[in-house]
DNA sequence: ACATTAAGTGATT
DNA sequence: AATCACTTAATGT
């Protein structure tokens, strides 16, 4: 079963070895819509290998101030976890399924094992690593750089391509807390971009036309 | 029919 | 861009 979901994406990634090994003491899990990863604050003693679906990565701060980093797609695996992972310290982020998603868990203690053993495996984290820098540089572009209007454009069209779907489930209300800004500018800000026909309103749903 | 939740809007800071 | 205060619209019970 994990063998064949893992054949899916990571043949071509990972020597036959390896993904025996993965095998070997990885777990598949389904994730359900909305349900939490990891929170803010949890020990990681295992980390996800995504295989399909979408988690959504955010950031909160005391207050119940939340933002999104980005999102975990298939072939992602949480790097944050990795590097604090032989230290036992705690997630500084949440992660949420974007949508039903399947992950295989793999317990700490083989990274480091697999580091030394199997070069596929070092380039992966590599990659991983690297990729995930870039997510974060350009969040905080986005952050520093763009205005709301452009952000939640931004925030559209993006999810546009993680949920693969022009039509998004949403309220105003939970695209306001994903952008840290409140739901009356988020109406404001939709309404304009329907006026431009990129997008059109719905209740509970919009429709991105323009991508 | 009524209550609840989502979305729209003018005015103010 | 945020907040307030209010309206209108859609949906659930």
């Amino acid at each position: 079963m994990i063998r064949e979901k893992l054949n899916e994406f990571y043949k071509v990634v990972f020597e036959p070895e390896l993904i025996d090994e993965i095998v070997e003491v990885g777990s598949l899990k389904k994730i359900k819509e909305n349900e939490l990863l990891l929170d803010i604050g949890d020990n990681f003693n295992r980390i996800p290998l995504m295989l399909n679906g979408a988690i959504k990565i955010s950031r909160e701060i005391n207050n119940g101030d939340e933002i999104v980093l980005y999102f975990l797609e298939r072939g992602d695996t949480c790097t944050i976890s990795f590097g604090s992972g032989l230290n036992a310290s705690k997630s500084k982020v949440r992660g949420v399924a974007e949508k039903d998603s399947e992950v295989i868990f793999i317990p700490v203690e083989k990274l480091e094992d697999w580091m030394v053993k199997y070069k596929s495996w070092r380039d992966f984290v590599i990659d991983s690593y690297n990729i995930r820098l870039n997510e974060m540089l350009e969040a905080i572009d986005t952050l520093a750089f763009m205005k709301m209007d452009q952000r939640l454009y931004k925030y559209l069209t993006d999810k546009v391509k993680i949920m693969r779907e022009t039509t998004l489930k949403t309220t105003h209300q939970e695209i306001a807390i994903d952008l840290n800004t409140s739901r009356v500018v988020v109406s404001r800000l939709l309404k304009q971009l329907e006026n431009q026909s990129k997008i059109k309103l719905f209740r509970n749903r919009i429709e991105v036309l323009e991508y």
